[in-house]
DNA sequence: TTTAGGG
DNA sequence: CCCTAAA
C-alpha cells in the first residue's frame, strides 16, 4: 500500500508547522493536493441484486407467480380461515386460506408464515404477538361477501411477513416458485428494478431509522435505497435521502397508526416539512407485477390445492358464501449471489425483508376472471360470476407492486427500466448485495490492533474489497446494479445476502462506533503534531485506511474529547479515556488555539504592516 | 471540499 | 453523528 504520510512532523509534541493552518485562509492550496480515491471498489462491487421476475406465461416451467393454488368455498359460513397449509412451507409456501363470507367474516390466521391479513395497526400488533403462536391466534376481518373483490385485495395486498418463517428460504430451487431470478440474461425488462440495502446491523442504534415498525420495519428497517458508485454522490445524496425516508417511514406509520419510535430524538417540524417537500418530488412509477404475473390458480382442474366445501352450493342463495381458498402464493423464484462465508441467518433474513419489502411495499390484488380483469371491485363476487360453478376454473389473481410505495422501503425502481413487455423477465425487486464481512467484533478488535501505526493499517476491509473488485464491475457492466450469479448451479439463491456493511445506506443514520482507545490516542497524536483546524490532514494522517472515520467525525471527537477532559471524571461516560491522553488533549488544545491567535493576530499586524509601509 | 460550530 | 453555513 502507498503510503501517503506526507506530513513529516514530529512524531510526539508540538512542533509548529512551518505555516500553521490559518482556518479558512490557506484553503485553496488544498485543490493540488492528491486526494484520496475515495470510490471505493465497494462502493461499486459489492453487490448483489436479487430480481423478482415475473412470467406468467411460464407459470408452469418454474415460472415466477404467485399462485392462489386452491380456492374453495363453502355455503351457509359465516367466516373462514386464512390459514397456512403447510407447517413448514418452504419458498413457495406463503400460503394463504381466505374465504369471503356473506354475513361473515374472514379469519386470517398467522402462522410460521408470519402473514398478517389486516391493515389496521391493531390487527397487525396481533400478527407481531402472534408471531410464534399456532392457529390458535386468529386474526378477524370482516368482509362482506356482497362487497367486492377488493375483500381479496385486502386480504393479500395487506399481507405482512414479518419474524423469521422458519422455512421461507430454501435452496431447493425446485420447491419454489421463482420470486426473484437473476438471470441477466432474461433479465430484458425488468418490471421492477429495485435496490435494496440492508445494512444488517441489528445493533445499529435505535435511531438509525428514527422509527420502527410494528410489524414489518423491525426487520426491514434498513432498508433504504442505496447508491452504489462514488462515495461522493452518495454522500450528495445521502442527507437529503435519509430526510426522505425518515419521513416517509414516520409518515406511513403514523397514517396506519403505528406507535412511533423517534429514538430519542424529535424532528423538528421544520424538518420534517422539508422531508415531505423531498419525499413529494419523488416520482412515484408504478410497478407492475405484470397482469397474471403473479398468478392465483383458482381452478380445480389446476389443482393440488383447491378444494370445495360445503356441499353443492348454490349461487344466488341468500347467505351464499363463497369461501376462496389461497392455499399457497407462491413466491417466485429467488435468486441470491451469496457469499459462501454468509451466514444462514443472514440468508434468512435476507429472504425475510425481500419477500417483506415486496410486500410491504403495497402488493395490490387484481382479479382476473377469464383472463380478464375485474376492474369494478364493487362489483360483487356474484355479479362477477365468481361463485361456486362458474368460472372458478377462471380466476386468476395478478400481483402489482403499489404505485409510489416501494421507495420508502428500499425498492427502488430506476426511470430507465422498461416496463413493458408482460412476458418479458419483470423483476420486481432487485436487491444489492453488500459487503458480507460484518463488522465483527475480530474486525474491529483488527482494526484497533493496528492503529498504533495507523499509516500502515491494512485493515481486512481492503482484502475484502479486492475480492470483490471483479464480481462488482461486472455487475455494473451488466446491470444497474444485478450481481451476476456466482454460479449458474446456484441459480436457486440469487437474493441478496444481508451482511453489514460498512457503507452505510443512503438515507440511514450511520452506525454509531465509539472511539476506541487506539483511535483515540491516534487522534490526539495528530492533532498534537497537526493541531487543530486542520481535520483533514489529521485523518489522513492517522485514520487514512479507516473509511468510517471522516475528517468531521474526528474534529467532532476532539470537540468531544475536549469536552470530556474539562469535566469531572465522575460526568464522563463512555469507555473510559487515560486522565493522561485527556491531559495531552487540553494541552494540545490549549497550545493550538494559541497558535491560532497567534497566527490570527500576527497575520494582522502582517497586514497592517504591509498597509502602513 | 473543508472547516467550524450548533444540534 | 447529523446538519449546514461559510470559505
Amino acid at each position: 500500500m502507498v503510503v501517503r504520510k506526507r506530513l513529516d512532523y514530529g512524531s510526539r509534541g508540538h512542533q509548529v508547522p512551518a505555516m500553521p493552518r490559518v482556518p479558512s485562509s490557506a484553503r485553496g492550496k488544498r485543490s493540488a493536493r492528491r486526494k484520496k480515491d475515495e470510490m471505493s471498489p465497494f462502493d461499486l462491487l459489492a453487490t448483489v441484486a436479487g430480481t423478482l421476475l415475473v412470467d406468467h406465461e411460464n407459470s408452469s416451467n418454474n415460472a415466477p407467480s404467485i399462485n392462489a393454488a386452491a380456492l374453495t368455498y363453502a355455503r351457509k359460513r359465516k367466516s373462514v380461515k386464512a390459514e397456512q397449509c403447510d407447517d413448514a412451507p418452504p419458498l413457495k409456501s406463503i400460503a394463504v386460506e381466505s374465504c369471503i363470507a356473506g354475513s361473515g367474516g374472514v379469519c386470517a390466521s398467522p402462522r410460521q408464515s408470519n402473514i398478517c391479513l389486516a391493515e389496521n395497526s391493531s390487527t397487525r400488533n396481533e400478527c407481531e404477538s402472534s408471531r410464534s403462536l399456532e392457529a390458535t391466534n386468529q386474526v378477524q376481518v370482516q368482509q362482506p361477501m356482497d362487497g367486492d373483490t377488493t375483500a381479496l385485495y385486502s386480504l393479500v395486498s395487506s399481507v405482512d411477513l414479518d419474524g423469521r418463517p422458519p422455512a421461507l428460504v430454501s435452496s431447493d430451487s425446485s420447491s419454489g416458485v421463482p420470486l426473484c431470478i437473476h438471470d441477466k440474461d432474461r433479465n430484458t425488462s425488468p418490471l421492477c428494478h429495485a435496490e435494496a440495502r440492508h445494512a444488517a446491523d441489528r445493533d445499529d442504534d435505535e435511531n438509525s431509522s428514527g422509527c420502527t415498525h410494528p410489524c414489518t420495519m423491525g426487520n426491514n428497517k434498513s432498508y433504504m435505497p442505496q447508491y452504489t458508485g462514488d462515495s461522493r454522490i452518495r454522500k450528495m445524496f445521502a442527507s437529503k435521502i435519509r430526510k426522505a425516508a425518515r419521513n416517509k417511514m414516520c409518515g406511513e406509520m403514523s397514517n396506519k397508526g403505528s406507535k412511533l419510535n423517534l429514538g430519542g430524538k424529535k424532528i423538528s417540524t421544520t424538518r420534517q416539512r422539508v422531508q415531505r417537500a423531498m419525499f413529494k418530488r419523488q416520482k412515484p412509477v408504478r410497478r407492475h407485477f405484470t397482469p397474471s404475473s403473479a398468478k392465483g390458480i383458482l381452478t380445480e382442474a389446476s389443482g393440488a390445492s383447491f378444494s370445495v366445501e360445503g356441499q353443492n352450493p348454490l349461487c344466488g342463495s341468500e347467505d351464499y358464501n363463497v369461501k376462496l381458498r389461497i392455499k399457497s402464493f407462491t413466491i417466485p423464484e429467488l435468486f441470491i449471489e451469496i457469499p459462501e462465508n454468509a451466514t444462514v441467518g443472514s440468508l434468512k433474513r435476507t429472504v425475510m425483508d425481500v419477500v417483506t419489502s415486496i410486500i410491504e411495499s403495497g402488493l395490490r390484488v387484481g382479479v382476473l376472471l377469464q383472463g380478464k380483469s375485474i376492474q369494478d371491485d364493487n362489483k360483487t363476487l356474484r355479479q362477477a360470476r365468481i361463485c361456486h360453478g362458474e368460472n372458478l376454473e377462471n380466476i386468476d389473481f395478478t400481483l402489482e407492486c403499489e404505485a409510489g410505495q416501494s421507495s420508502s422501503h428500499g425498492v427502488r425502481i430506476p426511470e430507465e427500466m422498461d416496463f413493458h413487455g408482460a412476458d418479458a423477465m419483470k423483476p420486481l425487486a432487485m436487491v444489492k448485495c453488500e459487503e458480507p464481512f460484518s463488522e465483527t467484533k475480530a474486525g474491529y478488535n483488527n482494526q484497533q490492533r493496528v492503529q498504533a501505526s495507523p499509516n500502515r493499517v491494512q485493515s481486512e476491509h481492503g482484502s475484502v474489497h479486492s475480492l470483490f473488485e471483479t464480481t462488482a464491475h461486472e455487475a455494473s457492466a451488466s446491470s444497474q446494479a444485478i450481481v451476476p450469479v456466482a454460479s449458474p448451479s446456484s441459480e436457486a439463491l440469487a437474493i441478496v445476502p444481508v451482511c453489514k456493511s460498512k457503507r452505510p445506506a443512503i438515507g440511514q443514520r450511520r452506525i454509531r462506533r465509539p472511539f476506541s482507545l487506539p483511535e483515540v490516542e491516534a487522534l490526539v497524536e495528530a492533532v498534537e503534531q497537526l493541531g487543530t483546524g486542520r481535520w483533514r490532514d489529521v485523518k489522513m494522517l492517522a485514520f487514512d485506511n479507516t473509511d468510517h472515520r471522516t475528517y468531521v467525525d474526528l474534529k467532532d471527537k476532539w470537540k468531544t474529547l475536549v469536552h470530556t477532559a474539562s469535566i469531572s471524571p465522575q460526568q464522563r461516560r463512555g469507555e473510559p479515556v487515560p486522565q493522561g491522553l485527556l491531559d495531552r488533549v487540553l494541552a494540545a488544545q490549549a497550545y493550538w488555539s494559541q497558535q491560532q491567535q497567534q497566527v490570527l493576530s500576527g497575520k494582522a499586524s502582517g497586514q497592517a504592516c504591509s498597509s502602513s509601509c
